[in-house]
DNA sequence: ATACAAATATACTAAAAAGTATATTTTAAT
DNA sequence: ATTAAAATATACTTTTTAGTATATTTGTAT
């Protein structure tokens, strides 16, 4: 069982995640957390070293509830091209996303690229290890006759990736759903040229 | 000519320009821009009214450097479709940036989000123009016969600047630009599949 | 060359943010 | 129920950052 102090500390963070999802790393301040949580300084300093560790450990905690959540949505496909299909459609939506204020990777990696090198470290991890998993689900569906060999694995997953990712902040900041939706439609059709 | 002042204030601006792009807007503090502009508070205060007013002029000229960048390299095409083929040229090297630190659009749109909606409002107006500005070069290349009317203008525009703008950020947390030459190839031959 | 205005530097104050010391309350084992 | 340890709250200090007041220097028109 879960003692308080855990449930405190589980409850700080993943109160944390959206606001640092939203501010930034460096946008967001303790008092913003204390007052989000309507905890205190001494209750938030019992459970972290200082800022740089809570950052440390929301950022750990939002990089592995929007991977898990996405390995969930893929996971219902049932074959390579279902779970494919699958993950562009889990973006479906870039105004209402799983973590308030967009997708926490890609934030993530805009802000730790020139500023946070720990943290770049562990954002690059989540897009390789990202990379690898659909290249190879990619690879199993062209060895088991459901794509072309024509068909670039490593090429696709990372267009599918980059182009979702960067529609999502188009979107976002345009203030329209709209173009994501031509956009899957696209990258599906694209996909489907190489569907035997 | 540029008064004494004049030039001071572009030269502040323009200095401040990259360390926004990496920093971010809230990453960057007036200590950094003296210590990169080696000028004192009192000649930085004479000039700007407080930080949101720097940081408000900053992005301006940020979003205004790219425009004008990225417009200069597209004109050099002969047709519409050379000018589409050169705008994916312009973001060959996702490292070493024109605007070191990425690309400042899309490093701003990530930051104004959810923060700053009046530089959200900005960054939207650039990233529609440019959408606009796309597709119709796109459209005049079917009207001339460059390419087939069954390309999606509107469609083909934003999957293209999106799948760029994001390849940048994976390129370069991922510490690496290889991806980014299959991307360009693979837009490219999208691209040549509706070429006549 | 002088004088005045504009530009810049210095030294200060104010505000915001992070962090700490200590008191109080709560939890959970006896 | 009692008690010791853990958790949390309060009130404070320190540090960082923004902003200001004033002195000094520099540019430029006369």
């Amino acid at each position: 069982m879960l003692t308080k102090a855990e449930k405190t500390k589980q409850f700080i963070l993943e109160t944390a995640v959206p606001l640092y999802n939203e501010k930034g790393i460096s946008g967001v301040n303790i008092d913003d957390v204390l007052e989000a949580t309507k905890l205190t300084k001494g209750c938030l300093y019992g459970h972290f070293q200082g800022k740089d560790d809570l950052s440390e450990q929301v950022i750990d905690l939002s990089l592995k509830k929007i991977s898990d959540k996405v390995r969930a949505a893929v996971s219902k496909g049932k074959t390579p091209k279902g779970k494919v299909l699958a993950f562009m459609d889990f973006y479906k939506n870039p105004i209402e996303t799983y973590i308030s204020g967009g997708c926490p990777i890609f934030n993530t990696a805009v802000e730790a690229d020139d500023n946070y090198p720990g943290v770049k470290l562990k954002v690059a991890k989540v897009f390789r290890t990202g990379q690898e998993e659909i290249t190879a689900l990619l690879q199993e569906g062209i060895n088991i006759g459901e794509f072309s060999n024509t068909l670039d694995p490593v090429v696709f997953a990372f267009k599918m990736v980059a182009a979702i990712e960067g529609g999502i902040v188009m979107c976002r900041v345009m203030d329209t759903a709209k173009p994501m939706q031509g956009l899957i439609k696209s990258l599906k059709s694209e996909l489907e040229q190489y569907a035997l």
